[in-house]
DNA sequence: ATAGTAAATGATTGCGCAATCATTTTGCAA
DNA sequence: TTGCAAAATGATTGCGCAATCATTTACTAT
């Protein structure tokens, strides 16, 4: 038995094909015996759209583009997961494209992603080209940016302030009593320059930056990582007694180096992480963390991009962010 | 400047429409110089071909499904990542489905994803349902299975064997002077039962099997899970002096419960962890750990699945696996 | 040279759906 | 009731490609 199509479910109703097909697609725009009529028949044939032909017809796919930097990082796995979650069930499938934190690589991506016309686009930072923006906005389709937050997005925009989380966070250590803090960071995409540039601000508000306080490095985020930074770190700014990370990982990595070290946390040494990614609050001692709202900036953009949102809310959310305070930062 | 079809490559090339389909689908089938012609004619139309269109006269999609049980675990993200790899720069991109564990619900995805009919499936495991062996049996394309290893594939598989790889785990801790050995395991499906499997094994080859040697959940696996699960077995086997985990999350774990405690790793108790998910190398004491080819399985199973291994090559790969000697099994 | 065959290329058609425009039916005011 | 607008439904067409079958060209053996 072939597959049905619009047509056998129309002869089973009763009426024609496009008819079936509107019934289906704007189901608003038909009478309710019509519907209810086209339900039953759609039921007992076990009709399913042929998304292919859908897609040629209307030039418009049921993909919703997906744009993040990287599949390895845990991050995007969590932000993915809420997509994910969020388009469950729904007529929308997820299409993944991977930048490698290039923003050419993104445009080149993002054109062949463009047709045909996806059902909307979800797009990490801030940072596409100035051709991508125009790109995007022409399209007329929604476009969800996730991660950061700006006044200005291109469509909609859901994340939260990285600065402000760092600036924060530093002056949490400065409260918990640290003088000499230093920074962390790899992976140094704009987010990361962002929270380098909180960090940056709360030091000076505080007393004096000091180049030296700072570590950083372009190659992906990792416990590894974390301890050669912490090395780099000590060498260059002896007088350190603590760092933000820019990542958990690399704060769990510089646990371990201090551990290796015979340094003890938090007495002689401070950490706090960025991201909360799961096993900061496991580690001995627990290490304090920016918990970010990354599962939640997944789903609520899926949400939003899809028009599930409430009309009523604004086209800029930001989610926010929160300090988890652990060990790792109370000297008692 | 609307987008070139076959018919304007053709005009450009001064041949048929079919016929540069042909020079594009199977370079094979047609002459040199005419291959030459359409390449020029479709690089300076910049022709992009339309999968809808294809897809539905076909009724062959450019797909590889890939089924897995679930994003969140790493052990799938190294995996996803080698398909990913080998699949850039073809012409088949990948649909991923979660089953979450269960086989119903991946029959149920795939019966949905086999409309129009992909171009490969990659599946994890052996447990399909028998209507699932059928269905893939008989869909006409190639299916790898993976992770696992076993003499009757649906078709090829590619994984290892994880009872041999547990088996061979054990063995290791009995050699390091363990001679209380428990195993920890979370998320028990199938290929961790056969991990316990090996265990249990390798245990009555050197003396008797101990049923409170044994923790198990079917929750997921992680760090804290490793720690919940160490409390179980230490109350349930007091005299346990080194555990054997079903993935290296719990490992972690487990090493943290025991500084909290304040049990010596690896004088007074041994830890070995399985996937060598990158951290273990660097928590201290550093944690041994089966190390299993997680990326090369994604890899290999994607050539494998669009034909790009050497045809010579078995439908039965066995990938093989390493214990990586850390600290956490290295009593001095 | 010529038949016979294989290789190369072409013409037609339909995949299943939605855009567009056309037609019918319904509701309702006066 | 009639008329008319709005709502509901239908007919036709083409999206871009590949399957199928048809035709032309090139090649080989004798």
């Amino acid at each position: 038995m072939p597959k049905p199509t619009l047509v056998d479910v129309g002869r089973e109703a009763g009426v024609s094909a496009i008819t079936v097909s509107r019934a289906l697609r704007s189901p608003e725009k038909v009478s309710e015996a019509l519907r209810r009529k086209v339900d039953r028949a759609v039921k007992k044939l076990g009709y399913v759209p042929n998304q292919s032909a859908s897609t040629l017809a209307s030039n418009k796919s049921n993909s919703i583009v997906v744009m993040v930097p990287s599949i390895s990082n845990n991050v995007f796995t969590d932000v993915l997961g809420g997509i994910s979650d969020a388009l469950h069930g729904s007529r929308f499938n997820m299409q993944i494209g991977y930048t490698n934190y290039d923003s050419l690589e993104e445009e080149r991506i993002l054109r062949s992603f463009l047709n045909p016309t996806p059902s909307g686009v979800i797009i990490s930072g801030l940072e596409q080209t100035e051709e991508t923006r125009q790109i995007l906005a022409n399209a007329g389709v929604p476009v969800v940016q996730i991660m950061d937050i700006s006044p200005d997005p291109i469509d909609m925009i859901v994340g939260f302030s990285h600065d402000q989380a760092a600036e924060t966070a530093t002056q949490h250590l400065v409260d918990a009593g640290y003088r000499n803090i230093g920074f962390i960071g790899a992976q140094m995409d704009p987010r990361s320059q962002k929270r380098l540039a909180g960090f940056k601000k709360a030091i000076k508000a505080n007393g004096t930056l000091l180049e030296q306080s700072i570590a950083v490095t372009n190659k992906p985020s990792s416990a590894h990582m974390g301890a050669v930074l912490l090395s780099k770190l000590t060498s260059q700014f002896p007088e350190c007694d603590a760092v933000l990370c820019n990542n958990d990982d690399l704060a769990v990595g510089v646990l371990f180096e201090c551990q290796r070290r015979g340094i003890k946390v938090p007495e002689e040494f401070g950490i706090c992480g960025f991201n909360d990614l799961g096993i900061s609050s496991e580690t001995v001692p627990s290490i304090t963390s920016v918990t970010t709202p990354l599962r939640e900036i997944g789903r609520l953009a899926a949400a939003m991009v899809i028009g599930e949102e409430e009309e009523s809310s604004s086209p800029i959310v930001d989610l926010s962010y929160n300090i988890s305070v652990r060990e790792s930062t109370q000297r008692v």
